[in-house]
DNA sequence: TATTGGCACTCAGAGAGATGGAGTGCTAAG
DNA sequence: CTTAGCACTCCATCTCTCTGAGTGCCAATA
């Protein structure tokens, strides 16, 4: 059954009207549009027929009309027209992006934060492998008697490290060995490449720091084998800002709690399946929990087998086409920000008249 | 003026009840205490009088009384018992200490999520450092053409690390060398002794990669003067379960944003100030939108001239004896867990049988 | 045949009393 | 100094009513 241009652009004023003010929409207000050239009766009897179509809901008889899930679907994937970002809007995203540089997982936390605050939503990123991951380099580091740190790059310019304590002395020199032995042997492995031989050859062939041998290599299974990075939340309390949590704190602390475990937990369903953006609305959400709460997930890119999402979530009712547009926009811009290594656009000032070659 | 025993046990009778029904206390319930022995008019005498001392509060006219600013604080210094934990929740509390070995940074934060968890409240954790910084280690890694990754080992086992993009070409040889210098010239000295003449001599021996120089050192004198790491905020939907909050949203919402402000921006204000534990009560609190809510901070140990400090907010009403209790578990426990390298107590099993020698 | 104005009907939400009960302060007796 | 008794206060809850926004349907219209 097709909807009629009248139809789609009645549910697409509901949708919007909606979104905006949260108050069920009446057929007077749609009457009342500049592009809307019939009676309030007429949109009535146009929506009567939405409704039974199952695009529309009526909270009780004498109320006006809220798009159902079905309803925010169909608009999701034909009705929504693109919003342009105001030159407001695009000047506080492109001050928003001048993110400090710092380590990778802080780098993505902060685009957390900045896609939340944007978007005066929650959100959340995660960083995934687009293809298997490989050591590329060891490095350790005497901390103190009996204390070493591990630092391990992967490939994709993830950085781990560890602090482990050994009650064995070793020297410099061991660990340089030891460092020299992985280097050789264990980088640009796969996880199933590395093998209890090798770990016996390199045991072997580390010297008397050999007993840190397993220790890295547990360490290094482990790094290679996580598909994802830490999944960043924030912004939380500002769903807390949205009507519909008005005065339902307890709601709002359920799907709080939901979206914390469904995040750790349930991976995959947080990573768009196809295409650079995805919706899941309401009930396609998968916990019942969340069926009243949407997500947009938008993919970016890092540099080098990387792959960024960033997730904002937000009420069933939310303004899907802005959000679109502003993560949209971040996506753009991120890639680039995370190519560069994170130096801000400017580069920064250096000390005592130093010169930064470009 | 001084209070009588009568009086002390009345005012700390109704702070216990309270802390756990969130409900004014009337002169029955106290009377009919079992190590109570006269009568509610009798309490109530008292009742009138501690209220005129300004250290109980009633609602209205004709409510029972709930402990003031002022209550709570005598009852934190004077009256409040040693709490004891239950066999049930050592055994949980032991359980949940099973941290899982990683980064200094998550061990942190998770940490808090730990701390948050058990007392069912939002928490915090930052770890400061005791005494001047200095650098004790600098790597350089080639992660790909003009592209590197510094690594940066701070005294107090702090690992930082930064991709540096480079138009410039640089060779393995060069990085090393530069590294070199680094590790000799720059290493154990604080903030105030890198000086610009330093940095001018650091480049003129540093040979084709001295264009990195200016970029380590700045990152490196911002790490110098980090006095303490992150603050890691969690569990803030936990507030919701509070019954102060339980249809006040914005308020609540109000109170989150206050918290992530205050904690970035004023930070020696969630420190304690002296002592291993401190309590900020309700209006003693920087912000007046935290002015009902109180926060209990506790340093723990954190080997090599750090200091960690974990901090639970709640509202005014809250445990202050059975959260203190907890985080004295915590803080005992979390010291001997850094100071083993956060390896589990259990030593991980190793593959292929090999021994973790002790 | 599609659209429109008119009209009766419905129902959530706001406001106004009315009611009950928990708790107080005070007084007078023990 | 303590206690029982009593009048008083005031919040919380409930019910009731009223209002207005919005619908659905019908008859008139183009």
């Amino acid at each position: 059954m097709e909807l009629s241009d009248r139809q789609k652009q009645i549910l697409r004023a509901i949708v919007d009207i909606y979104v905006s003010t949260a108050e069920p929409v009446g057929s007077k207000a749609i009457a009342a549009l500049p592009d809307v050239s019939c009676s309030s009766a007429t949109i009535r009897n146009e929506m009567a027929e939405l409704t039974q179509m199952g695009l529309l809901e009526q909270p009780h008889t004498s109320a006006g009309r809220v798009p159902s899930p079905a309803g925010y679907r169909l608009y999701i994937d034909e009705l929504m027209q693109d919003y342009r970002l105001s030159l407001d809007e695009t000047k506080s995203l492109n001050e928003a992006l001048e993110l400090k540089s710092q380590e990778f997982d802080k780098m993505m936390s902060q685009v957390g934060k900045l896609v939340s605050k944007m978007t005066n939503l929650p959100a959340y990123t995660v960083a995934t492998r687009r293809n298997e991951a490989v050591a590329k380099h060891f490095d350790l580091i005497q901390a103190g008697p009996g204390s070493i740190i591990l630092v391990l790059m992967l490939s994709g310019d993830v950085v781990k490290n560890k602090l482990v304590k050994l009650p064995v002395r070793v020297t410099e020199a061991d660990l340089k060995l030891l460092a020299a032995v992985l280097n050789t042997s264990l980088t640009d492995l796969t996880a199933e490449e590395i093998t209890g031989e090798l770990l016996d050859k390199i045991t072997r062939s580390a010297g008397p720091a050999s007993p840190l041998a397993p220790l890295v290599m547990d360490f290094t299974l482990e790094c290679l084998r996580q598909q994802h990075g830490d999944v960043h939340l924030t912004g939380q309390m500002r769903l807390l800002g949205q009507p519909e949590y008005k005065d339902a704190a307890g709601k709002a602390q359920e799907v709080f709690e939901t979206l914390d475990e469904e995040l750790i937990s349930n991976l995959p369903a947080v990573l768009p399946k196809d295409g650079p953006v995805q919706f899941l609305v309401g009930p396609e959400n998968v916990a019942k929990e969340l069926k009243d709460t949407s997500v947009v997930m938008m993919r970016f890119d890092i540099g080098e087998g990387m792959q960024g999402t960033i997730g904002v979530v937000g009420p069933t009712r939310m303004d899907y086409a802005k959000i679109t547009a502003k993560l949209g926009y971040f996506a753009e811009n991120l890639g680039r920000m995370f190519q560069k290594g994170g130096q801000p656009t400017p580069p920064p000032a250096l000390p005592d008249g130093m010169k930064n070659e470009e």
